[in-house]
RNA sequence: GGGCGAUUAGCUCAGCUGGCUAGAGCAUCUCGUUUACACCGAGGAGGUCGCGGGUUCGAAUCCCUCAUCGCCCACCA
């Protein structure tokens, strides 16, 4: 073994090894109990980021460990095809602003060309991470099962009467020429122009003032003394547009304090406005009318001021066909020349913007597809009535899903109980099209299923919808999907439901919380029973990473220069879920020093074992005193790790393999090896380690344990290391050892003892320490001798530097340096003094002494015994000095 | 506007249901070429646990007020 872990000489050929070992294939008639986890599919068009990464390593972690634990482990990997992400990156690619210009079917072939390149770039980096998925599970949301599984769940929602067709008010994106969901819409605060614009007699405020080009109502509050009389009233005035008319109506929604207490609305244009219309009766023809919904009629108030390519209609007059920011600029040129415009004054305000092209949201009023999430149907499952949307509360409020972290529960509640119909209608070309075929009448036919495959209705002169679905639609059947729903085959027998879906905690609304839906509404079975939200990867400084801002670590970068089990590592531990976590560069470099540590670990032992020949099948059997502990301390150190992961304390778990590797076995148990070494017992011990360190560190292990013991074993195939070994005896002994040891080394460092320089010590303790022991104080102290006797009858000698420890006093053989010693001396005292008082006070508590527990009580009565007997002690050196 | 989280050593963070002198890693200081490792070893220094109250025998931990930072949701003509 070279000196130092060369990881790039490793890492891909393991992983090669694992892939074609045929050991990733999970078994879908294994009888062992099953643990499945669904990848959450990166985006095709996508490159790993240090969030894929993360994501990468707590599952890895989980995957492995379950497999070593005894399960039959399902890592299902796959991406997403990610409709508008792609198609943007496609257009980019491709240097054309509208998919228009080229035909449909280019277009399509365009992106599948795109993502079946991407595809593989996301592949490959994910194997980097060393990710033990199964590949030849292999999905992809816009795969041929996949589609069967969107059509089959578009269908069964379609009959259950739970998916219409409806005109709605809906985030346009004008760049992407779509509608999109609420989620993927992202606000700004963004600085704009308050414009105070005559109306007639009135002043009406708005940010918008391309959009007062039409008739409308002046809507104010039917509270305000200052126009309430004037509700009913009807008149012509000046728009930048022409001459327009305009009546006076009286709505609650108006704040007197806001702006002027009047405005006009954009009924298409606006939420509130589009509300507003459809209280009062405008947007539809009446039976019995007001004058105020006949003038609406008559004037036309529902007409559109700005179409869906984002530039103004007709109705906006000379500027029609202008984008809406040029429209806004001349809108206001012509208005200040017509003295219409009266102040200006800056206005910041949250403006709604496109999260995947990043333009401007216009609302518009579309027909679109919408599941309907509050709408009784009888569940299949249970025969009872209930609603989609208590369907994925009662998910987390029944115990079906947990929540790790808990706060998110909360989160997730309040986000359900407003849960609105979810729009799932996209007018772009890149995804799953629409399965409805309209006859001549308008009336829906669906896809039929034909030898297990959806075909087109065999009806004649239909046609299909021109849209596609949401995206998230095919990621919200991922986990039944990727086992083969509909189909009940061995895969979704076996292996659902899956057990955890980890995923950053950003998407427990648009992904998860659909998830739940979907697959509980497809199957009667809540889709996993934990949801871990990992938190967000950060730089140093706490700012999100972002290419622009360039804070940002590239994963691939890191891997190469320091192991993937040091990033591995760097993410994992320090990580709390659902919180952000800090990331730089020297977190990584330390961990690359810990692989680098357990490489040298390994490459000790191999020294010491030569040729020799280690039974790793047999148990471990601990002889000395020293393996004793040692076994006592992995022991321990295993259920530790064990129980933290099954609770899902990754973090945890990595801290304590962490200090078990470096802290217990490199730095006591190697050392001691040096004095007295089993060889094999020793290989044994890090064997045991190797395969405790594997799900955390799959490649630095698997690479150790080669090198060590010559076999070409795959670790995450063995079992995971399990010891039922207590010795508190020996554990109790180190104890000990271990605080007489760095006692004696304080003492030499400051004294300035060369580590050449064999000192002489005689302990004096109230516990017997083994020969074993002593044998090791005197190896690690390098001691010349050691004697140890019960009682303190040569307490006299002063000449040797005494320390005083609980259960001990150690006498050093240097030379004594008075003045130090005095120095010393005085401190310790200070210091005990100050624990005594503390331990008196708390004695002296009734309170305490009443109420607390009696081993409590008890242990404090005794550190303040041995605390006064130590103070006697120090008293007594000190004065004899 | 509503909600959530964070605030602990110079930096990044642990500290689970209140109970040992509040812990790690990195950085820093001193010493060191002891037959795995200088990507190392030994030792040290460094914290009134954001502020102020409260509950309790006992609070970093539970409750309240405030401050700062961050996130989420809703949304303002």
């Amino acid at each position: 073994m070279q000196k130092n872990y060369a990881h790039n000489e490793y890492e891909d050929a393991l992983y090669a090894g694992w892939e074609q070992s045929g050991a990733m294939r999970a078994d879908a008639s294994s009888s062992r109990p099953p643990f499945t986890i669904p990848l959450p599919p990166p985006n095709v068009t996508g490159t790993l980021h240090l969030g894929h990464a993360m994501m990468l390593a707590v599952e890895d972690i989980l995957i492995r460990y379950k497999k070593m634990t005894g399960h039959e482990a399902l890592w299902i990997p796959g991406t997403d095809h990610a409709a508008i992400a792609t198609e943007t990156k496609v257009l980019q690619v491709l240097g054309i602003e509208d998919r228009k210009q080229m035909t449909r079917e280019d277009f399509i072939t365009a992106c599948k060309r795109f993502a079946a390149e991407s595809q593989e770039t996301i592949i490959t980096q994910c194997k980097k991470m060393g990710a033990w998925l199964d590949w030849s599970r292999l999905a992809y949301t816009l795969d041929d099962p996949r589609n069967t599984g969107v059509i089959e769940m578009f269908n069964r929602l379609y009959r259950d009467g739970l998916l219409y067709r409806g005109y709605r008010m809906i985030n346009w994106s004008v760049d992407a020429e779509s509608v999109i969901s609420d989620d993927e819409v992202v606000w700004e605060d963004r600085e704009e122009t308050l414009y105070y614009i005559r109306c007639g007699d009135f002043i009406i405020a708005t940010v918008r003032p391309e959009t007062k080009c039409w008739h409308s109502p002046v809507v104010v509050s039917p509270h305000d003394g200052r126009y309430k009389h004037l509700i009913g009233t009807s008149f012509t005035a000046e728009t930048y547009a022409g001459e327009r008319t305009f009546w006076v109506v009286g709505d609650e929604h108006i704040d007197p304090e806001f702006g002027s207490g009047c405005m006009t609305i954009s009924t298409l244009h606006d939420l509130n406005d589009y509300e507003m219309a459809s209280r009062h009766g405008w947007d539809r023809p009446q039976a019995d009318e007001n004058d105020s919904q006949r003038l609406a009629r008559e004037l036309g108030l529902m007409t559109p001021k700005i179409g869906f390519d984002g530039k103004m209609t007709a109705a906006a007059g000379l500027l029609e066909g202008l984008t809406v920011t040029e429209a806004r600029r001349q809108a206001v040129e012509i208005m200040r020349q017509k003295g219409l415009i009266l102040k200006e004054e800056p206005y910041t305000h949250g403006v709604p913007l496109c999260s995947r092209t990043g333009c401007v949201i216009e609302p518009m009023v579309s027909q679109q597809w919408f599941i309907d999430v509050h709408k009784e149907f009888l569940d299949a499952h249970t025969g009872q009535k209930t609603t989609l949307q208590r369907l994925t509360l009662d998910a987390v409020k029944e115990g079906h899903v947990t929540v790790i972290p808990e706060r998110f529960e909360k989160i997730y509640y309040h986000w359900i109980e407003n849960l609105r119909d979810w729009c799932i209608s996209r007018q772009i070309w890149w995804g799953h099209r629409i399965p409805v075929w309209y006859d001549a009448e308008g009336a829906v036919h669906l896809a039929e299923r034909i030898d297990g495959e959806y075909r087109a209705p065999s009806l004649p002169g239909l046609t299909q919808d021109e849209d596609t679905l949401d995206t998230w639609f095919s990621s919200g059947i991922w986990p039944i999907s990727t086992l083969g729903w509909p189909d009940a085959g061995a895969d979704f027998t076996q292996f659902y439901p899956n057990a955890v879906l980890e995923t950053g905690h950003d998407i427990i609304f648009n992904w998860v919380a659909r998830m739940i839906l979907m697959c509980r509404y497809a199957t009667g079975v809540y889709p996993f029973h934990t949801t871990y939200l990992h938190g967000m990867v950060v730089d140093e400084r706490g700012k999100k990473m972002s290419k622009s801002k360039g804070n940002g670590i590239d994963p691939l970068e890191v891997i190469a220069q320091y192991g993937a089990d040091a990033v591995r590592l760097s993410l994992v531990i320090g990580s709390t879920p659902g919180q952000a976590l800090a990331l730089g560069e020297s977190k990584i470099q330390g961990y690359r020093h810990f692989t680098n540590k357990l490489w040298n670990a390994s490459r000790f032992v191999q020294l010491q074992l030569g040729d020799t020949p280690v039974d790793l099948t047999s148990p471990l059997a601990p002889q000395t005193l020293t393996e004793q502990w040692i076994t006592h301390e992995l022991s321990a150190a295993l259920q530790s790790i064990a129980q933290s992961l099954e609770a899902y304390r990754i973090s945890e778990a990595g801290d304590t393999m962490y200090h078990f590797v470096w802290g217990t076995f490199c730095k006591w148990f190697i050392e001691l090896s040096k004095r007295q070494v089993r060889p094999t017992f020793l290989a044994q011990v890090l064997e045991h380690i190797l395969r405790m360190v594997h799900p955390l560190c799959p490649f630095i292990s698997e690479v150790c344990y080669r090198e060590v013991f010559g076999r070409p074993a795959i670790l995450c195939t063995l079992p995971y290391p399990v010891l039922d070994y207590s010795n508190p005896h020996a554990a109790e002994q180190f104890q000990h050892v271990q605080t007489i040891v760095t006692d004696i080394r304080r003492i030499r460092a400051e004294r300035n003892i060369a580590p050449s320089q064999t000192l002489g010590v005689r302990i004096v303790s109230h516990t017997l320490l083994e020969e074993e022991a002593l044998a090791s104080i005197r190896h690690l102290g390098r001691l010349s001798s050691v004697k140890e006797t019960v009682s303190d009858d040569h307490a006299a000698q002063y000449d040797d530097v005494q320390i005083v420890l609980p259960m001990a006093s150690i006498y050093l053989r240097v030379p004594v340096d008075t003045d130090a010693e005095r120095e010393r001396l005085t401190r310790e005292i200070t210091r005990t003094g100050l624990d005594i008082t503390s331990l008196q006070a708390r004695l002296s508590n009734a309170g305490y002494t009443a109420n607390a527990p009696a081993h409590l009580v008890a242990e404090t009565r005794q550190q303040l015994q041995q605390a006064q007997a130590t103070l006697q002690t120090l008293r007594e050196l000190l004065a004899s000095l």
